[in-house]
DNA sequence: AAATATTACGAAAACGGTTTCGTGTTAATA
DNA sequence: TATTAACACGAAACCGTTTTCGTAATATTT
């Protein structure tokens, strides 16, 4: 057992003072070669590193970056996470991750957790009880304080700040006109309730491409789904109730739920019912057939928040950026579950 | 723009000492009820909280834990880590996760930036390439320095510290005698490179499993894969070459990518060839036919490691509690994929 | 030889808390 | 009334750094 070693512990034992130590092993000019050999020698003999508490205390900055995510399990997260793990740890920061499990109040105690210096800003994604509330008021006062906030994918235009987003409506209506190009007539949509706004987004995308090509609109033919339940159930009669050749859902589980109840009521993939899902994850790739699916390119994504957060941290004190907004453009990608 | 407030802040306005800031609001009964009064309803009305950074080195300790896992697009570190940020939340703890890559030298970088007094205490699984070299200095001089560490999933005889695993040869025998029961004469193993400790132990649950009712083995049964290629063509080959009636599998992508390869090949599952799988992620329960699986149970997992990890550290200079190594134990999962 | 410049280092403050110990004032006891 | 106890607070050290400023000792210039 051989505890850290520290500034003074080196200053003791070499007889000299802390100051110097500390001017040595930055190379200062001030000190004497011969000094500052003695003291790296023994400094690398013992491993010195330098305590990041302490230098954070000095300097008021931790490297380290917040992140709030409403869960872990999609995939989509999973893959944003680690485009802002790679960027991050790329430029010297570490990654304190948090998990709302898509409720407010854990939202809200988790930043302010962090908030009290553990970290220097946050990446997050609104949690489904932030944007049910619509209460923003825990950002607000981050912001207020100054800790800079990227917001990407579930974001809000009730706070100002970085923000990153996918073109949801585009890339929605360009999966939607694929289904009309291959011939489909009566094309569902399977979302979540209207308070997600990228669901939002995705269902204007789905109405636009309808009217352009002068489809009309049965409402009957959207299915949204309560996100916290089992919803095997619904969508079994949505397909039994609805004649359907063709369906987007807004995300991979709706849609691969959606496929395998589709397959079980007897219909043909894609033949009888085109299906294009959202997340270009491991399901989609591994289910039979192949999910067609929109990559919303979840490390990109991930990697320009924390490029967005880093900057503005690192500009500081200089000229105050005007907050942008990324895009990112998603990609369809065409695969069995559709007609081409 | 409101910056923090600081005790010396609050002192300042009220013109008291610092000291006396700093009990009133722990509630000292040093201070009078007056001036606690006064401290307590000044400090509420600007929202002061005591600076974690500070805290941390005033008290040594940071309430962080270091999590380093080899990748997080396996569903089963995904599922571990929710665990341990679960329960960490919970007693107060932040989680910070650096991702290995697989690659050693990731993952002794990660653990020597985080070991500065960033963290108390680490929770890891062994990168792939740290299982190669069989090199654990790194993790022997953490624990020189006293920083204690918990070993989850992918661990190693050589360094003794806290330690949670699978019951990876008994679930694996038990997987096989599954298959036997069945009538299964020609049972595959398609595994990874021996030097993943836990694939070793699924293979010796294989060996045991066939040994134990006679049947012999064919070392061309066993399709050993590497971890980082397109293994598309091997899987193709092998089951071409090779006549089997079922297959365990040591992951869950082995397996789905098995029972594609399988179907596409034209044989039935389960009827023709039962494939059973690790992991009871979202891939096996949305795949046709449902795949039959060993749950890890990665949360607990998580949760368990957790639980050693902080109590090791609350414990601190009380007598030193022995090593623990605990067992999680698999499930089964008996569905569509193999035959009951 | 006196004045000035350079070199090489140390003292101390600062970051934001906690905690021990000392002390002046009032209250209770002998 | 003198002594002691209780009360309420402040000074200062400490955690481990960085950094400014001051200053002896030597070196260089006039």
């Amino acid at each position: 057992m051989k505890p850290k070693i520290t500034l003074k512990d080196i200053a003791r034992e070499l007889d000299v003072s802390i100051s110097t130590v500390s001017k040595a092993l930055k190379n200062s000019a001030e000190i004497s070669k011969d000094t500052k050999d003695k003291i790296k020698a023994f400094a690398k003999f013992y491993n010195y590193r330098p305590n990041n508490i302490a230098l954070s205390l000095k300097n008021k900055r931790t490297k380290n970056i917040g992140v709030i995510i409403p869960d872990i399990v999609h995939h989509f997260f999973t893959t944003v996470f680690r485009g802002i793990e790679k960027y991050a740890n790329e430029k010297g920061y570490n990654v304190i991750v948090c998990i709302s499990d898509e409720s407010m109040e854990k939202e809200v105690i988790n930043m302010e957790m962090l908030a009290n210096g553990s970290i220097d800003g946050f990446i997050l994604s609104l949690s489904a009880g932030t944007q049910f509330k619509n209460e923003y008021t825990h950002l607000k006062e981050l912001l207020d304080q100054g800790i800079p906030i990227v917001l990407f994918d579930r974001v809000t235009s009730e706070i100002e700040c970085d923000k990153v987003v996918l073109n949801d409506k585009e890339i929605a209506r360009e999966a939607v006109e694929h289904f009309i190009k291959a011939g489909a007539k009566n094309i569902a949509l399977v979302t979540t309730e209207k308070y997600f706004n990228v669901s939002e987004n995705r269902r204007y995308g789905y109405l636009d491409a309808l009217n352009a090509h002068k489809i009309k609109i049965d409402e009957n033919l959207i299915l949204t789904l309560p996100h916290d339940m089992e919803n095997d159930k619904l969508i079994t009669e949505f397909f039994q109730k609805n004649k359907v050749d063709a369906v987007l859902c807004v995300n991979e589980i709706f849609a691969i739920q959606s496929m395998s109840i589709i397959q079980n009521l007897g219909f043909n993939v894609p033949n009888d019912i085109s299906i294009i899902g959202f997340t270009n994850g491991i399901l989609s790739k591994f289910s039979v057939p192949r999910l067609s699916t929109v990559a919303q390119h979840g490390e990109t994504m991930g990697e320009r928040a924390a490029k967005l957060l880093i900057n503005r941290m690192e500009w500081e004190d200089e000229i105050e950026e005007p907050f942008k907004t990324e895009v990112i453009n998603a990609t369809l990608i065409k695969r069995g579950s559709s007609i081409n």
